[in-house]
DNA sequence: CCTGCCATGACATTTCCGTGACATTGACCG
DNA sequence: CGGTCAATGTCACGGAAATGTCATGGCAGG
């Protein structure tokens, strides 16, 4: 599917990730220190570079910053031990797209990386625009109008409603909206959701408390009909 | 059918797994502490690992990071005595997959341990749509018609007839629907599958009390047949 | 400093699920 | 053929979980 570089010196977790990385149906590009991890970002050009923080020979944090300064923009996930500079990966722009600690549960790693990818691919295409009855959203101009009176909606309503309207009528569950309209790193309870679906069908329903178009479905998640 | 690892010091215990493991055609491969046990996971590349919390050398719990850190996938479930850690391990992601309290049934642990093994098979294909006669249903939408009519079906009836659906014309237990539709962990009794299956009837059948499609085999589980 | 958006929590309400009691059916056996 | 027991059908109820709704406070952007 993807091609992932990992840069680890630690034998058995390098040999770990490469087997669940494989398992996923992804190549997988190894490297035992930094100095080769450098060499292979520009030989095979991978998709996704999975990075330990410590090196030997060149580390981590200054390959990161090096093939960033060379306007790489591949996502970069680094592996941290546990105390040890997390705060510096998370704090400072060091152009690292998502860190995990040590020791960490490959199942986390995993579903990071699927978020990469995720984020780094050409997304859901979301549409430009969304008409049904007398309701016009425009999503690049950031306007809408019910009834030709203008509504006024919140970036997160448009964010969400334009994501439903990317998979009209299917159902999309609460954390599949958290990861695509907000911050997939640090994303609120998927309660926030609810309140901004409240919201926008006191802006678009006729009558809220029984929406024709921003349906619930119980247990699963929201869907747009129209 | 699969090799299995039992970790365990005690004799007695590791004894009467052994025999009950072995009687349902497993192939069995013990240790009596953890450092073994460790060795044995990378040498024997089991199908499931049973795994004591107290061990001499190296804990389970240990031995559990150490492996998942790894990268090892392998489902393991962890023995417990009664209270102590029980909630560690219940809520700490320590990354094993289930646990059972000693003293335990052994016809539990056979149950999780079955439940285990399935669950790390690659699961059934389940269809996205299910039409005959005058119904479609739509799994992915969570719709559902009968001659044009809108039916209103709950999120397990969904599951349920989902599944039901995938393993068409085949009997299925109720066992195995618990297992699929619903929580593997903690699922209600067998009857609760009845009273689904009852509802089911009442919307898809045209006479409930004489099922054409959903069909009981008595002794034994039911069926969908079209 | 002010304004609007957003996340969170408390509370109300709806929906759904699990359980038990009882009725009914089917299987097995004499 | 009839009797008995286990399995299943049916129904209603209590409670839990999911969702709707509203108010509050923080925070960023102007």
């Amino acid at each position: 599917m993807s091609r992932i570089l990992v840069v680890e010196d630690d034998a058995a977790i390098l040999r770990g990730l490469k087997d669940n990385l494989e398992s996923e149906s992804h190549e997988v590009v190894t490297a035992r220190d930094g100095e080769t991890g450098y060499r292979l970002v520009h030989e095979q050009n991978p998709d996704l570079i999975i990075l330990d923080l410590m090196l030997p020979k060149l580390g981590g944090y200054e390959l990161c910053r090096k093939v960033r300064s060379e306007g790489v923009t591949v996502p970069i996930l680094m592996l941290t031990a546990r105390g040890e500079e997390a705060d510096q990966v998370h704090g400072l722009d060091l152009g690292a797209d998502d860190y995990v600690t040590k020791p960490f549960s490959v199942r986390e790693l995993l579903a990071r990386v699927r978020a990469l990818l995720r984020r780094a691919q050409p997304p859901t295409a979301l549409p430009d625009e969304l008409r049904f009855d007398d309701l016009v959203v425009d999503f690049r101009r950031y306007e809408a109008t019910k009834g030709g009176k203008s509504l006024e909606l919140t970036r997160k309503e448009f964010g969400t409603l334009r994501f439903l309207a990317a998979r009209a009528g299917e159902v999309v569950t609460r954390d599949e909206l958290l990861q695509e309209v907000w911050d997939y790193r640090h994303y609120p309870t998927t309660r926030t959701v609810d309140n901004h679906v409240a919201s926008l069908r006191a802006k678009i329903e006729e009558v809220a408390s029984e929406p024709q178009h921003l349906l619930t479905v119980h247990g699963v998640g929201y869907k747009l009909v129209f």
